[in-house]
DNA sequence: GCAACACATGAATACGTGCTCATGTGTTGA
DNA sequence: TCAACACATGAGCACGTATTCATGTGTTGC
């Protein structure tokens, strides 16, 4: 992996800080398999009408979540296989164990 | 990819926090490659030695970073590799262009 | 056109967090 | 043991942001 540019590295920051918010991860996650509409999202994980339409907009603008409109409805959807590939990493991650055993090295003072 | 457990993704939303904010995020990719002093990593980014140390002592107890003393020095690298491909797809999703053309769906409203 | 529905958005606030300053802890060499 | 080095950590402040309330915009059926 190249060195990558300063700029791009606030690009991949602001992503991470948006999947970093809990109720946005969830919706994300909720939008992973299937596109979902706002009152579906927001009836699914208990959020009210306005905050699920805020962090959608944020998503959105992110190019995280992309949105179609049927009808009066509007479906949000993961935006393409990267995203689906870093959630399920990232889950890998915590899910799996510690590969070599390295004994909790957590506090290097004592 | 199983629903995950409500717990599980406050875990995997902190991760995600961690690596959302810009000094954290190079800090960590300066010790993708290779492992990394306290001093080094302050140095290469410009960044104070509290600040430095600060940061990497979230991304420690994130089990983000592992910390191994050699000598007086303290030297930082990756935890595991799904962390590193964790980092290579996010770099791929802003490298890369969008898939298909779908044309710029950014607000539906208007 | 008009009501009802589904969603978007601006303003205001309470809360979290990144940064700095000062100080503490651990290690090496004399 | 003592000074110098390398790093860790607590307190405090300035700033950003998640949430709510109120209101605006767009769409369907009558």
């Amino acid at each position: 992996m190249r060195p990558l540019a300063p700029e791009q590295v606030a690009d991949v920051a602001e992503v991470f800080r948006l999947l970093g918010e809990p109720n946005r991860l969830r919706i994300v996650l909720a939008c992973l398999e299937t596109e979902c509409t706002v009152g579906e999202i927001g009836e699914a994980l208990n959020l009210s009408q306005s905050l699920t339409s805020h962090h959608l907009r944020l998503l959105r603008t992110a190019r995280i979540l992309r949105a179609v409109r049927h009808g009066r409805h509007v479906a949000y959807a993961i935006d393409d296989d990267h995203m689906r590939d870093v959630l399920r990493n990232m889950v890998a991650h915590l899910t799996e164990p510690h590969e070599h055993g390295h004994p909790h090295e957590e506090e290097p003072g004592s």
